[in-house]
DNA sequence: CTGAAAGCGCTAACAA
DNA sequence: TTGTTAGCGCTTTCAG
């Protein structure tokens, strides 16, 4: 292989066929040509003229340049979407969902990643060079020096997964408190006494939302979480989780109710508490997830989660980005989504 | 919403600051201000020029326009990732990887989808269009006319994990077929006799042809297939294929030994095997899978599976391409990956 | 070491 | 209906 490259000649990319050979095929002007590749308002040109040069542009297989357009028109079509990382089937979904809906609305994606260090900068100035009309930042947060900088360069931004009271930056997030408060109403509904929290990344701002709601919702009835797991978002992480709820500890002072940050999660703690502790679900403790992701329908499993409405997010969130492009900024528009119990298998009612 | 769009008025994107405002502020030309944004091979500028342009850009936020430079240069710097489906893990993480890598190396990744249907046109034109310096078509094969119309591009293709002989088309792939005869051959080794096949989409190439691979393996003892279920890639789909194999059928019929074209079919397959036809995996019947994906690992499954390198053939994918884009082409590359088989606990050694 | 000027491929205002 | 012309912001000769 590096053979071949030291003897192979270094390449000069080939100039692309341009309007002006098209019209010189077609023995028109330029200009002429540019119109009918743009076929917007009823834009005159003859019957005649038209065949003329589409019979050129496809003997010479042209096809405008969008680079150039974009020059002209100060606007690329391009939605850059900047990444945290792939850990979980939300943030493949997602993406999936984004990209597709943008492509049907005439966008292209760039995809951008936050090196693992976190730190915005470079990668936001990578999409501000390429001009991109608009940023989806996914699970991250803007500073605000950053945010004034899409300002600078009259580019709209949309934080998807994440929101902050302080920030003056468009958002579209999950009402992760809420959901938090909804699963503790409705263990304490069921009569539930020792919750705990299986959480995901420390500090991650979707984990810590929903514990908050979780404990201020049982603490109005003056109880505090019994036990808490702080891990990752794996099959694994849940089954240390179990680990340490269950081991050491005598049967007495267990809980009855584990909330975990996400299926998989949820999962792995299930599976390790069943098979390793002998506990059972939901007889000796209950335990909710969340996503609704396709591992909550298994058999083994009929897991009682909050569903993320994963496509109605992404589409307020297209909607937002739409808007801010194509008309003036009015305010800052923080959606908040809730979540939805799916009530399946994995809490009992403890007061039967 | 629909009221706050009709009252704003149409936004009109402010026109960027380029190096003439940056010249003007420093009182240099604007071929000097973009030489210093240039500083590829020693370019001479003065230290004090440099010193006053750089205030100036900071003063103004400069940023040098990618698509300006790209239309001088013919070239971008983004290469285009052309996308089938996100269905299994294995879409996500490479998909990960690539624009990772890209990153790493200066490109950029534009992502864009195939439609359902499947054609290819359209998305294919897009990406010339944008004129990328390369592509990258993942799970699909490119039809002759259209790879010979990025030819006229001058734009690279590179293939992943779908490979022809017939094409001129670079590609990496999993050697598929080579790992379906590994299986086969580890199955016979072990004394397997009733060989069963659960596959992916119909027509899919890569479980075509690691079907194809167990049958010529164990043909060559003269055994078939004793049955064969057809899916998808998702773990009902082998609990699907469990119903099949194992309901109205003596248990003196069942498979011995069953090959399932991904990780998450095969679980499926044993837990749907287990809990309902009380199957013992692997006494009764033993299991592989395909990929090795994290919940290969899990402790309920210990499967047995064949692993893909990922990350090689990403990298591999990567290589190519670069060599494609940097030097004149010298043949066809068709770099096939071989797959490793991981032995865990899930086929039982019938010679025993 | 620096400036002037041409040109990448396109759109759009203005003329004809 | 069509042609002419002036840029969009940049890189790159070619002079000086």
């Amino acid at each position: 292989m590096i053979e071949k490259r030291k003897m192979v000649k270094r390449k000069v990319r080939q100039r692309r066929v341009s309007s002006v050979d098209v019209a010189k095929e077609a023995g028109v002007s330029q200009a002429t040509v540019s119109r009918v590749f743009n076929q917007k308002k009823g834009t005159n040109v003859s019957e005649d003229t038209v065949e003329k040069i589409m019979a050129a542009a496809n003997k010479l297989n042209y096809r405008p340049s969008v680079i150039a357009r974009s020059l002209q028109e100060n606007t690329t079509n391009i939605i850059g979407i900047i990444n945290r990382r792939f850990d979980s089937s939300f943030h493949m979904i997602s993406l999936d969902l984004f990209s597709r809906e943008l492509q049907k609305q005439g966008y292209t994606t760039l995809l951008l990643n936050l090196p693992s260090d976190g730190s915005m900068d470079s990668t936001l100035h990578k999409a501000l060079e390429y001009q991109v009309d608009g940023i989806i930042l996914t699970s991250a947060k803007l500073t605000s020096s950053l945010a004034s900088e899409c300002q600078n360069y009259d580019t709209p931004v949309v934080q998807f997964n994440r929101y902050s009271l302080y920030q003056e930056v468009d958002s579209v997030c999950l009402d992760n408190y809420k959901a938090g408060m909804d699963v503790g109403n409705y263990l304490l509904e069921t009569n539930h006494k020792r919750i705990g929290y299986v959480s995901g990344i420390a500090g991650s701002s979707t984990s810590v939302d929903r514990k908050k709601g979780l404990e201020d919702s049982i603490g109005r009835e003056g109880l505090a979480l019994t036990c808490e797991y702080i891990g990752i978002l794996t099959h694994e992480s849940g089954c240390k989780a179990a680990d340490s709820f269950f081991s050491h500890v005598d049967r007495e002072k267990w809980p009855d109710a584990v909330f975990c940050v996400t299926d998989d999660v949820a999962a792995g703690f299930i599976d390790q508490a069943r098979s390793v502790y002998g506990v059972n679900i939901p007889e000796d403790v209950s335990v909710v997830g969340f996503d609704d992701a396709p591992i909550a329908k298994w058999p083994q499993y009929q897991l009682s989660t909050i569903s993320q409405p994963i496509e109605v997010m992404v589409m307020e969130t297209i909607d937002i980005l739409m808007d801010l492009i194509r008309y003036e900024k009015s305010g800052v528009m923080k959606k908040m989504i809730p979540g939805a119990f799916v009530a399946r298998k994995t809490v009992k009612d403890r007061n039967k």
